[in-house]
DNA sequence: CCTAATTAATCAGTACACGGACTATTAGTA
DNA sequence: TACTAATAGTCCGTGTACTGATTAATTAGG
């Protein structure tokens, strides 16, 4: 019987794994979507605001679960290539109301069907019942534990 | 039937939710770690080292699945804070051989408890066998995915 | 109505996480 | 033995991801 290698033993801890998995989920988005130029997490924040026109960051923050100053990097990057634009609020001066600008809006068309093929990509080595399964898992742990993330997301309203 | 949000809409792709549980893991992991001031990626790292005394980065970074640089940027960190050394290898000078000091070792061996602690919270809303059989899918998605990941790991010998 | 608490956003600082370029060294080959 | 290919490490640039502090605007209490 061998000796546990030091991988051996990191590969029983929950953290360990998940951060992999996490890795390897964003190693597939990019190598799907990669001729747009997209990163997952500007995906979600195109998408969200697609959804919501006129959404303030920090309730953007919350849809998408990322701290706010996270969430004004993205958006930085996102104003600067003209995907997406800053309104201030005449309601509350403090508020900086977001939309897509055509070009967002027509990216975001063009990342649907490569963000979906990557999707299937990371879920692939399993069985259809198996994905279920998985995503069941998954769902109520992030669910149940949203308390305890440092961004938690908040239910819409 | 009310309308779909933008985030009942994430909460569908697996790329977002496993982004969320790996936030919500480094989160917990800084919880009950917090005092010993290290943060997930430090602690494989430093058990990789203990494991292998002598280990080379690269070889480092196969075992913790990292990039080389991003490894460097972690040896440097423990390095500035004692808890580690690089000594120059006589048979080649390319490589940089790593060491825990005995303060490394002894931080390692405070941290072990709270980083369990941590590892069972994660998982903590599932019941004994959910546990079992999320971690056994979740193994074989990074294992059968390993090599669409940026920074795959590689079996130690 | 004015002060105090709250809130939206930004900024500075730290730490992953990657690709790509570069240097120094080693190993393989003609 | 020179020349070339491969390798270990570093550095630069970009992009999450968070904490804590700060600023400006709004709201709530007295």
């Amino acid at each position: 019987m061998p000796t546990p290698t030091s991988s051996d033993r990191l590969n029983m801890l929950p953290g360990h794994v998940i951060r992999r998995l996490h890795q390897i989920a964003v190693g597939i988005f990019h190598q799907e979507v990669q001729e747009l130029n997209l990163t997952p997490v500007q995906f979600s924040v195109l998408q969200a605001v697609a959804c919501q026109p006129g959404i303030d960051q920090r309730t953007l923050a919350s849809a998408v679960a990322l701290d706010t100053s996270t969430t004004a990097g993205v958006v930085d990057r996102l104003e600067a290539r003209g995907l997406m634009q800053r309104q201030a609020s005449t309601l509350d001066k403090r508020v900086r109301q977001l939309t897509l600008t055509s070009d967002g809006h027509e990216l975001l068309q063009l990342a649907e069907a490569p963000m979906l093929r990557a999707q299937a990509l990371m879920l692939a080595p399993l069985s259809e019942a198996e994905q279920t399964q998985f995503m069941y898992l998954l769902r109520r742990l992030v669910n149940e534990n949203n308390g305890l993330s440092r961004a938690p997301s908040e239910a819409l309203r």
